[in-house]
DNA sequence: TTTATTGTTGATTGACGAGTCAATAAACTT
DNA sequence: AAGTTTATTGACTCGTCAATCAACAATAAA
C-alpha cells in the first residue's frame, strides 16, 4: 500500500479532522488518536507527521487563518472603492465557509491556545494585523483620522459576534451578523463626516 | 485544628484560587491539586466539599457573574436616567474588578466550558439576557424600537472587547474599551434619532 | 538484488490526574 | 464518657494519553 507523496496527503487529512474535532468536543480536549481515527490513520502516524499534538494543533490554526485571508483576498479582489471593499471584508468574515458552527468553535479554542502557545498568539496577532490593516485601507478615505478608531470597534465587534455565535443554538446566520457590523459601519462613517 | 463551620470559608477559598489559577494557566487545564493548594488545603477536601472538578469550576463561574451582576446593579442604582445608566452599565462592565486579567482570562475558559458542560452554558446565557435587558432599559426611552439592535450590537461589542483584552500585552486599559463602546453607543443614537 | 528511503502500525512506556478511602482528630451532643 | 458529626489528609486506584519504539511493507536507488 505504501506510496510514496503521503505527506501532504496526510498532514491535511490530520489538519481537516483536528478542526472538526475541536468543534465536535468544544475544546482542545481532543486525543491525538481521536484525531488521527478521524483522518483514518494511527495516532503514531501523526506524530511521525507531524511530531507533536501542539504542532498539529499550531497546523490547524494556519490552515483557518489561511482560509480566511484567502477569502477576504479573494473578496477583495472584486470589490471597487471603500464602501464595497468594506462591505467584502464583512461577508467575507461571516462567510458560510468561516462562519460554521465547527469553525467557530475552533476559533474560540484557538484563543485559548494563544493564552499559553506563543506561536498561537503570534498568529492570532498576524490575523488581527491584517484585518485591522483591511480596514483601515478602506476605512481612511470615508472617514479620515477617525479611521483607527472605527477600525478597532469594527475589529471588536466582529471578535464578539464570533463568540456569541458560540453560544447560539441553531445554524449560524452569517447574513444577520453582516447586517450588525455594517449597522455599525455605517452609523461611525455618518457620525465621522460631520 | 479542625473547627466548626469551615465549609463556607473553604469553598470560597477554593474559588478565588479557582479563577486564580485558571488565569494564571490561561486554560481550563488546572488540576484539582493546583487549586487546592493554592486555596491551602488538600485535594481531597476540595472533593469532599464540592464532589468534582466541575462543580468546582461552576461555583467560580457563578462567583465571577455574580461579581459583575453585583457590580451592575450597584452603579445602576447611582444612575439616573437612560444616557448615564447605560454609561454605568459599560463603566461597570470595565472596571478594574471585572477587567483584570486574570478574571478576563476566566471568562473567556468559561465560554469554553460552555461548549461542553450544558449549566455553564445556561449560566452564561442568563448573564447575556440581563446585560441584554439592562441595555434595552436604557435604549428604549432613546431609540425606540431600534433598541434591540442597539442593544445586541452593544453586547457583542462588550464581548469582542473582552476577548481582545484576552491577546494584549500590558495592563488592561477599561477606560478605552468604555470609550470605544461609548462611541459605538453615540453612534448609533444619533442616527436613531433622524 | 541489495540497500536505502518512506510509510505504517501495534504495543509499550511513563507520567499525570480525578476521584475514593481509611484513618485521625477535634469539636459538639446527650 | 460515649457517641456522633465535621474537618482533614496521605496513600491508593484506575484510567487516560502523549510520545516512543520495534518491526514490517513497499517503493526507489545503486
Amino acid at each position: 500500500m505504501p506510496k510514496l507523496g503521503m505527506e501532504p496527503i496526510r498532514k491535511a487529512a490530520l489538519v481537516k479532522a483536528t478542526i472538526v474535532e475541536i468543534g465536535r468536543a468544544g475544546s482542545l480536549d481532543v486525543t491525538v488518536s481521536q484525531i488521527a481515527k478521524r483522518a483514518g490513520m494511527s495516532s503514531a502516524l501523526a506524530h511521525h507527521y507531524f511530531g507533536s499534538k501542539e504542532e498539529i494543533f499550531l497546523a490547524a490554526m494556519r490552515h483557518i487563518l489561511s482560509l480566511y485571508g484567502a477569502e477576504v483576498r479573494g473578496a477583495l479582489h472584486l470589490a471597487h472603492g471603500p464602501e464595497e471593499r468594506l462591505r467584502a471584508i464583512l461577508a467575507a468574515s461571516f462567510s458560510a465557509a468561516n462562519f460554521r458552527r465547527e469553525a467557530v468553535g475552533a476559533w474560540l479554542n484557538f484563543w485559548v491556545l494563544a493564552q499559553t502557545v506563543p506561536e498561537a498568539k503570534r498568529l492570532l496577532a498576524v490575523y488581527q494585523k491584517r484585518l485591522r490593516s483591511n480596514l483601515l485601507a478602506g476605512l481612511r478615505p470615508l472617514a479620515g483620522d477617525r479611521a483607527e478608531n472605527i477600525a478597532d470597534g469594527l475589529g471588536a465587534l466582529i471578535d464578539g459576534l464570533y463568540l456569541r455565535e458560540v453560544l447560539k443554538t441553531g445554524a449560524p446566520d452569517g447574513a444577520a451578523a453582516v447586517a450588525t457590523a455594517m449597522a455599525y459601519l455605517t452609523a461611525k462613517l455618518e457620525r465621522a463626516q460631520t
